[in-house]
DNA sequence: CGAGATTCATGTGAAGTATACCTTTAGGCTTAA
DNA sequence: AAGCCTAAAGGTATACTTCACATGAATCTCGTA
């Protein structure tokens, strides 16, 4: 056995001291909450109308009378959370004041695993309130009446928020907005009233026509915001965000202008110029120029898709590789060729037999395929070859760099 | 040549199964009177 | 006898499977012009 030669310690520590160092040295924001998602501001800009509305829509809670159900839609990054979430503030405040009681509780209807499910919109609502349910094994009627029990034992208002609540009845139906919108005649003491946030703007087209009348007792349509609107935006957050003189030139012009491209995203725009000052800070810099707003855009479309592709199981990770490795290698083809259901089924099948998973079926892929394409990852289209059958067309718009960086991502989590 | 029948490959709905977890209940054991 | 614990019984939600039928246009078939 070889003796290992000592290295004597000092050194070594000030090395990783330096090292250290070096990040936290310098730092670009001032206050970067400013601009993550999930913050909300102490004045929102361009929205006053819709500020007004909901909260004249809401108001009568404050008088502990039950406020008419609130649609409110308009494409992502139009304000819709944002605005909810400062009414409701302040609305908690006002009634705090008055002493009068009055429950918002939030749910997003799109967290997989969270709420995507009647049942555990339930649970997650109840759990909000302050009570405990368990995962699974309940009956789901079981589950109102212990909301029920919660929450009936004073006068009180409930205005529940459900986001992107699109998502979730494309998945599991209106039924259960039926359920709560009927909540109230059961309940004697308490009144609930409904708010649903939608990105998708036909959403309400498609829903059961009694549903749809008493969740749309009031609608507000969120339009989006326009170059200017999001340059005021930009500029507000972005005093307060970052030091002074770390934007460069035409900085926020750029980011508007992207992101009004995008349908007038306002998140999208802030996301840039936060993602763009991270990436500054990484590469110690101390100024964001025009060529980092470009990176943090490359970057920011693929976090956005990769992050969503980490939380999905194993099989559908498997689905997903599947359809990769094919278009990869159709792609080397000298024609064209398309990508159906029954190849990337057979493909699965083989890479579950090298990698000894057990593997799924072909009507349970199917549905996977399905899902993958209401997450946007995929584009699924389903076909009719006539003679030669019925399928789906699968394609996967995304750049080349970003399907890369997938595959990557797949190989390793699912250790292939 | 054209209308209607056929065909294929898979979409899709319904019902069934496995699993994980819940509550209820009956039985057994302990304990205190 | 009352109280407490445990394990079996009976129930549910969820993810998946099984079964069976639905789809829809290219192709085939066959009667007719």
């Amino acid at each position: 056995m070889k003796k290992e030669k000592f290295i004597y310690p000092t050194k070594r520590d000030e090395h990783v001291n330096n090292i250290f160092d070096s990040f936290i040295q310098k730092t670009i924001f001032k206050n970067k909450i400013m601009l993550q998602s999930g913050y909300t501001p102490e004045t929102i800009q361009h929205r006053e109308n819709q500020i007004k509305q909901v909260a004249s829509i809401l108001a009568p809670s404050l008088r502990v009378e039950k406020p008419s159900n609130l649609f409110i839609y308009g494409l992502t990054g139009t304000g819709k959370t944002l605005v909810i979430q400062y009414v409701k503030n302040q609305l908690l405040r006002k009634a705090k004041e008055q002493k009068i009681e009055l429950i918002i509780p939030y749910i997003n209807c799109k967290l997989r695993k969270v709420a995507d499910t009647e049942y555990r919109i339930l649970a997650e609502l109840i759990k909000k309130l302050g009570g405990k349910v368990p995962a699974t094994g309940l009956p789901t009627d079981q589950l109102y009446h212990k909301l029920i029990e919660i929450i009936d034992t004073k006068k009180q208002i409930l205005i529940l928020v459900l986001d992107e609540i699109d998502q979730a009845v494309g998945k599991i139906g209106d039924e259960f907005l039926y359920n709560f919108t009927r909540l109230n005649t059961e309940l004697t003491k308490t009144q609930i009233s409904i708010i649903g946030i939608s990105n998708d703007l036909k959403f309400l087209d498609n829903l059961d026509p009694r549903v749809k009348s008493s969740l749309s007792e009031e609608e507000i349509l969120f339009p989006p915001y326009n170059a200017l609107q999001i340059k005021d935006i930009l500029k507000e957050r972005s005093k307060e965000a970052f030091k002074e003189g770390i934007l460069g030139e035409g900085i926020i012009e750029k980011c508007a202008a992207l992101a009004v491209r995008d349908h007038g995203d306002a998140r999208k725009a802030l996301d840039l110029l936060r993602i763009a000052g991270e990436v500054v800070e990484r590469e110690n810099k101390d100024k964001i120029t025009l060529d980092y707003i470009d990176k943090a855009k490359e970057k920011m479309e693929s976090d956005i898709v990769l992050n969503s592709i980490e939380t999905q199981p194993r099989q559908f990770q498997l689905t997903l590789f599947s359809i990769i490795q094919l278009i990869k290698i159709y792609k080397k083809e000298k024609e064209e060729r398309r990508l159906f259901t029954g190849d990337v089924y057979d493909y699965y099948l083989d890479t579950c037999k090298k990698t000894k998973i057990s593997s799924l079926t072909q009507r349970r892929v199917s549905d996977i395929i399905a899902e993958f394409d209401m997450l946007g990852i995929i584009n699924a289209k389903t076909i009719s070859n006539g003679r030669y059958g019925r399928t789906r067309e699968i394609r996967l718009d995304l750049p080349e760099e970003l399907i890369e960086k997938i595959e990557k991502n797949l190989i390793n989590s699912l250790g292939i």
